[in-house]
DNA sequence: ATAATCCCTCTAGTGACTAGAGGTTCAAGG
DNA sequence: CCTTGAACCTCTAGTCACTAGAGGGATTAT
């Protein structure tokens, strides 16, 4: 049995965060120490870690809900699980491709070398959509 | 003079966003009608696209704040401005790479081929940190 | 027994908006 | 001049995934 402060730290969870966790309905707390405290076993700390990790990959919170629900049962298709991940995927892939955009731009503006606001660059090209190369 | 409706059209930000940028003192209203309406002029129409620039580039509104304080008077410096702009140029290309490994690490994932959750990649590896490629 | 550390609940704050309630003002047509 | 409908007003609360703090109780080591 693991206090909330043991998880946290096997897990790389802060207390609160995992508190969170559990108002969310991602980590239900089987038992009670006599005082009213959390205490977890070894499938807390597994799901823990797999909440972990899924936001590690940038999962949001319902997507997980989801991804445990379809986990608790190892004879369930994963299909809604691929789908999760590749839907997630997309949305990574466009997020890079929007923030390059935003690099190009922003490395263009920055090279400017002028020494009064008059003829900078940074705040030319802020003030005036017009002169940007890229969409975005 | 614009209206405020005017103004959303113009730039492209809804009317309740431009309320909030000036509720957090990026656009001050020069005017109202007798009844109590906004009323801007060309200079608050340049401000907001400035604005809206900005936001689409990525600043937050903090460093917007600080901009169009520097933009205010041309003879200004600039060296500011362009910190601003080299310390949002160094967060994006950050954001980007982990963005990059996050990518790499779900289209690993997405190859799985299994029909259920017993031997699925997806859910398997979340569950398991120790099986990705890169660190994130 | 006591001190230090841990844990509890509850509320509120973050950033950048967005949505809705409930009411007022404006501009155009009759 | 009057009415209608669109546009506008303020204020509050919700979004997401936490994070911080207050004010108190529980556990553990000495």
């Amino acid at each position: 049995m693991y206090s909330i402060g043991e998880l946290s730290k096997r897990c790389g969870v802060k207390i609160p965060t995992i508190r969170y966790y559990e108002q969310m309905g991602l980590l239900e707390v089987e038992e009670r120490s006599e005082g009213n405290q959390r205490r977890y076993s070894a499938d807390g700390l597994n799901r823990l870690s797999f909440i972990r990790h899924s936001r590690d990959l940038g999962f949001s919170i319902g997507d997980i809900r989801q991804l445990l629900e379809l986990s608790r049962h190892r004879e369930n298709p994963c299909k809604d699980a691929h789908d999760i991940a590749a839907r997630h995927l997309r949305a990574v892939q466009q997020r890079i491709r929007k923030l390059k955009r935003l690099e190009q731009e922003l490395k263009r503006i920055s090279l400017c070398e002028a020494g009064t606001v008059a003829d900078c660059a940074v705040i030319e090209t802020l003030a005036d959509h017009a002169q940007c190369e890229t969409e975005h």
